[in-house]
DNA sequence: CAGTATCCAAAGGGATACTG
DNA sequence: CAGTATCCCTTTGGATACTG
């Protein structure tokens, strides 16, 4: 068997994934992302639609922090009543490939545990 | 401005993720993998040493479901007292990619969020 | 519509002590 | 050494109601 690639830096690289880990993993957060990625824009009444199970009060924290991390950008519109357009950020759409990743393993994992 | 790439699958990619995270977002998860990967087998009084903060209490808890997930070996050596190793399994390893890429997005979320 | 405020039950998780 | 068991405080998050 290959023996697997662990450089001697990996203790560095922890803290790195730590950080990323500290944005994506809340309950709903990459969700959310997910949600206004397809929609490419999406109000907040959408996204509450979108996530199934969320609360508006779950909803408004989550997006509060992504904003915090600039994983997503809000916008004020001018109708009436309000709405507000949630987008991501160029950053935020920096995370892509790992939900990419994320999605495909996911899809093994399930072979992998309920058997294919 | 490139139009990001959102298929029309996506709400099924989105339960894969979700499943990903199921068994990745627990607040030690990642770094208990990292600790295991680094060293390639493990005991888990180092585990213990390696990931600062966490107690016996919560790596026992999250080295089970870990095991539940087929993410890492337990293996009890004959040894006086007793020790036991922990390693990643195959299906553990195909986890580097994202390891490597949450790793990389980490760093360059360091840089947006206080700059480089 | 897009949140905020309050209440409250349930889960999370640290500290400590104990066991084979 | 590798956990388990218990205590108990803290955090999480759903339900509901309210506001600009």
């Amino acid at each position: 068997m290959t023996k697997i690639q662990c450089t001697p830096d990996n203790k560095q690289k922890l803290m790195a994934i730590q950080d990323s880990m500290d944005v994506l993993s809340g309950k709903w957060k990459i969700s959310i992302i997910s949600s206004i990625c397809y929609y490419n824009e999406r109000r907040f009444s959408d996204i509450l639609n979108d996530v199934a199970g969320i609360s508006n009060k779950m909803l408004s924290k989550e997006l509060k922090e992504l904003e915090m991390n600039k994983i997503v950008n809000r916008t004020v519109m001018d109708t009436q009543p309000i709405t507000v357009q949630y987008e991501l950020t160029d950053h935020g759409k920096t995370l892509q490939t790992i939900i990419n990743n994320l999605s495909e393993w996911g899809q093994s994992h399930r072979n992998e545990i309920f058997g294919k």
